[in-house]
DNA sequence: GAGTGTGAAAATATTCACAGCA
DNA sequence: TGCTGTGAATATTTTCACACTC
């Protein structure tokens, strides 16, 4: 169900002998960890891989499996108990301690991110904003200080910073890319529509929001031409005989 | 490259005889629609499968099979017209004409999605806000009127909006999806962490920001606890042993 | 009886490698 | 010669189905 506009590539899955984990596994675990924290804040102790599989959409199947990677969480015959496999789950995904974060980019989505609160509640606090735009440094968005863009190795460090959020023009990606990696950044959350990369040892994640737009576009435009025009040809071949019946 | 927090599961694949377009491909078709328009306006006029890949961060044989999908768009020996590929590419995922849209909760994220001007630039104007709350009913961010909730289904019809972006707590994501549907919305992007469900003949994908930051955090402590703590037993089992070399 | 953990099977997606055309 | 289009091979991910345990 969660798909993923993936990240990643460049720092490959080389020689990682693990039994190697899907991602898609890992951004399930992301859901069924604040799945859970739901049912603990409710009093529910106790959890079957079923429940949760019907609660975000996957099957009882793939939750059991993407937990399996990691180790015997469950009891048979019983299930999980939340508080305790909510708790893995945190470790697991590095969660227990706070990664701080810059943004750099004080336009609109920058600004947006900085000042949504769903980033620090899951322990990652938002350090400081960076921008090139005279205008924008020195004000403040929701408690925190835009910064130029040339102080970054100096904040970045003093801060802690190990992930840093690009939100600039595309034409300006790499390069802010590139200001992170010289500033100590472990980990990179790219939001332009411009794939950058990064050396080895730094990780990029493409995060691109006008995808998903375009998505649903094509779902949509695609219902409606297997409805209206199955037999125009605008997809060849083989399609055509099943388009009229696939409307869903 | 692309991974797209995965919408859909539910409104299922059932009985589609398509040759079957894999998401991933589609999503990526979007992000090479927008490396084509930079060509386009810096005047290149010819591109090669191989440097779209290389743009992108994909192999050249997935750009030719994700174009494959869709009909023969090269010519052998010199490559693809930039211009008339990204012409296609735009009518294969429907961004030809507008689709509108509106925002369901204008809190953080919805108020920063309604001032984004990525959406509007790339066919999907946002004709309206929505909310509960009293204190923002009838304010205007960035030119868009905040209105409440109970006149979404009067509002969608007169805008003729055909996707709603969920920005609301997760505890309230499902009665606004319920909501758009009944307004007559046919795709809806769900920013919030808790899944929803439509009835089928509506999209529904899940963007969850937090699930980036949460991979990140995940690979960022995996590479960690893989140089540190590689027997420390944390994985079980197999991967102990390729633990220590896989540092990357 | 209920529900986990997991090999094996099935389904999907990606990559290869080469025939064919400009 | 250069680069597309594509069936076949490979790799990956999901699902099945059942042994096992509480």
């Amino acid at each position: 169900m969660y798909d993923t506009l993936h990240g990643k590539r460049g720092n490959q899955g080389r020689f990682q002998k693990y039994p190697h984990i899907p991602e898609a596994a890992v951004a399930r675990l992301s859901v069924y960890s604040r799945y859970l924290a739901q049912l603990a804040s409710g009093g529910i102790h106790t959890v079957s891989s079923d429940e949760i599989a019907r609660a975000v959409g996957v099957t009882a199947a793939t939750v059991r499996k993407d937990l399996s990677f990691f180790g015997d969480f469950g009891t048979r015959g019983v299930g999980y108990r939340v508080a305790e496999l909510h708790e893995r789950l945190l470790e697991i995904l590095g969660l227990t301690a706070p990664q701080p974060v810059v943004i750099v980019g004080a336009g609109k989505l920058g600004s947006a991110l900085a000042t949504y609160h769903g980033f620090p509640e899951r322990g990652f606090p938002i350090k400081a904003l960076f921008d090139v735009d005279s205008a924008k440094v020195g004000r403040r968005l929701g408690g925190i200080e835009v910064y130029h863009l040339s102080r970054l190795p100096e904040i970045a460090s003093a801060t802690g910073a190990v992930i840093g959020l690009i939100c600039v023009p595309f034409d300006q990606a790499q390069e802010v890319a590139n200001a992170l990696v010289a500033a100590g950044v472990k980990g990179i959350i790219n939001f332009s529509p411009r794939p950058v990369t990064a050396p080895p040892g730094v990780e990029v994640r493409q995060v691109d929001l006008s995808v998903n737009l375009d998505l649903l576009s094509f779902q949509l435009t695609r219902r409606r031409v297997g409805l209206a025009a199955a037999h125009s040809g605008f997809f060849s071949g083989q399609e055509e005989g099943a388009a009229t019946g696939a409307a869903r």
